[in-house]
DNA sequence: ATGTAC
């Protein structure tokens, strides 16, 4: 255990404080960190980890910091951190892949209709053939994918999941009801709509062709951590628990899709173009950068400079909530391929990488969700008129294909961590490190043990279940601190990763 | 995470 671990004060299961100080040595009432992990966890946490987190509160106009389980070194803050402040947005915190996020189709399929290897394979190549997967690729990468011209895609990073939209897709228009958000606009106040923005950008030099060219991405997987998953979905046994799985539409014993995924290209052109602007406009005024650190460079929201970022972080994150439920749509598509007369329905589709305006002790403030999940529990207000009133809304936690992956549901001790969870495992091994310690004979024998096939020839060791932290632990750090309670576990069946295709 | 960048 490193030093800075040891200046954690336990104040209840799973959960602790981390004291923060200010930089000038006063003590002023600097509210300290709220750190979420059992004692496996917290061993898990390197320095620099926790002095982005202390970076970070530090912060102008940041009232709020949550370090969760599955936190490591990020982009300026940590990843698996919520960051709040009712004045000021951070795009680090934020991350580049804006809207980054977790998807689950619900099938009518029966578990054992699945079973046989090669059905598995019918089903790897039909949504090989309409969502691609891999760095750069898009629509010409998949023969039977939905083409976005032009106009519709400036539509859909404009609109977002609009009937209109979804219409011209072919994406069912319920599905809208199963977002965290359907759609995103410009921020109150802000001098441009999205339209006058996205004009704007397409009349500098060469960047209409640009903007454009990363449309024809929509409906694709890309990749690093991304990817597409079948899975057989097995409720708890708490009866109340069984009950609230079952009212999200879950089906015991029956095969789901679960996807992870961002706004791609388009959103990491929005975001690098956001830093770029905002470091210059910094050092124009001759701002110091918090820390020292560029990539905590922040702005007033309601600035300028503030709502120009909030206008593209809206259109990546438009980006993003029309490529999930296109993938959504795509995939039963390809399951139909296979099973003719297979209906399923979108369980829930919800963000990881976003800032959105929530009440958090008693005020309206920014909360920037960086690898971290959202957490309303039954009757938080902003859930009045959904689905989710009465229950809380599903959360969606990859873990790792080995070990499963989780649906929870929140507690009202969720308020503990402003009303967020983690968003995985968490990377515990560098990618460099997974590469030269991890045997590529044991990653790909070590999936097959568990009756688990990829569309890889190998599977990415970076991506293998070792590379990321112990997820029962992490569960047990959510469960233990009482934000929430598990509802299902998700037992994979096949994945779709970028890496090289198997052979026929 | 992205994709080869005023």
């Amino acid at each position: 255990m490193d030093t800075t671990t040891q200046m954690l004060r336990i104040t209840g299961p799973a959960i602790a404080e981390l004291p923060v100080a200010a930089a000038d040595g006063g003590q002023d009432s600097i509210s300290p960190i709220t750190v979420i992990g059992n004692d496996a966890v917290r061993e898990t946490f390197c320095g620099q980890t926790l002095r982005q987190a202390i970076n970070s509160r530090l912060a102008p106009g940041v009232s709020r910091v949550v370090l969760n389980p599955d936190a490591h070194v990020g982009y300026g803050a940590p990843v698996g951190c919520v960051m709040v402040s009712p004045s000021h947005v951070y795009p680090g915190p934020v991350g580049v892949d804006i809207k980054c996020s977790m998807s689950l189709l619900q099938t009518d399929l029966p578990a054992d209709a699945i079973n046989e290897l090669t059905v598995r394979r019918k089903l790897i190549k039909a949504i090989g053939k309409r969502v691609p997967s891999g760095a750069g690729r898009g629509q010409r990468n998949a023969p039977k994918s939905r083409r976005v011209d032009g106009a519709l895609g400036f539509q859909v990073v404009t609109e977002g999941a609009t009937k209109s939209v979804l219409k011209k897709l072919g994406i069912p228009k319920g599905w809208a009801d199963a977002c965290e958000d359907a759609f995103h606009t410009a921020p109150d106040g802000s001098s441009d709509t999205l339209a006058a923005r996205l004009q704007w950008m397409g009349r500098q030099r060469d960047k209409l062709d640009r903007i454009e060219s990363k449309y024809r991405q929509l409906g694709s997987l890309g990749g690093g951590n991304h990817f597409g998953e079948a899975e057989v979905v097995q409720l708890v046994q708490d009866p109340a628990l069984r009950k609230i799985g079952e009212s999200f539409g879950l089906r015991d014993g029956h095969v789901a899709f679960l996807t992870h995924c961002g706004s791609r290209g388009f959103g990491h052109d929005m975001a690098m173009g956001q830093f770029r602007a905002m470091k210059s406009d910094f050092e124009k005024r001759g701002l110091a950068f918090p820390a020292g650190d560029p990539q905590l460079c922040y702005a007033e929201a309601d600035s300028d400079a503030g709502q120009k970022y909030l206008c593209d972080m809206a259109m990546g994150a438009n980006f993003a909530t029309v490529n999930h439920l296109l993938i959504n749509a795509l995939v039963l598509e390809a399951f139909r391929e296979v099973f003719p007369s297979v209906r399923g329905e979108l369980v829930y589709f919800i963000s990881h990488n976003i800032v959105r305006r929530e009440t958090i002790d008693g005020m309206r403030q920014w909360v920037h969700r960086k690898g971290a999940t959202r957490a309303f529990p039954a009757g938080h207000p902003d859930l009045a008129r959904t689905a989710f009133a009465d229950t809380g809304h599903p959360i969606l936690l990859p873990g790792n294909p080995r070990d499963g992956s989780s649906i929870m549901v929140a507690n009202p001790g969720a308020s503990a961590s402003a009303f967020s969870v983690n968003h995985g495992a968490g990377r515990r091994m560098s990618r460099t490190k997974a590469k030269k310690n991890l045997r590529q004979e044991a990653v790909d024998q070590g999936l097959l043990d568990h009756d688990i096939i990829s569309n890889c020839r190998v599977y990415p060791r970076d991506e293998a279940p070792d590379a990321y932290k112990d997820f029962g632990e992490v569960l047990a750090s959510v469960t233990q601190a009482g934000l929430a309670s598990e509802v299902a576990r998700l037992k994979a069946k096949f994945v779709i990763k970028d890496g090289a295709p198997a052979d026929d």
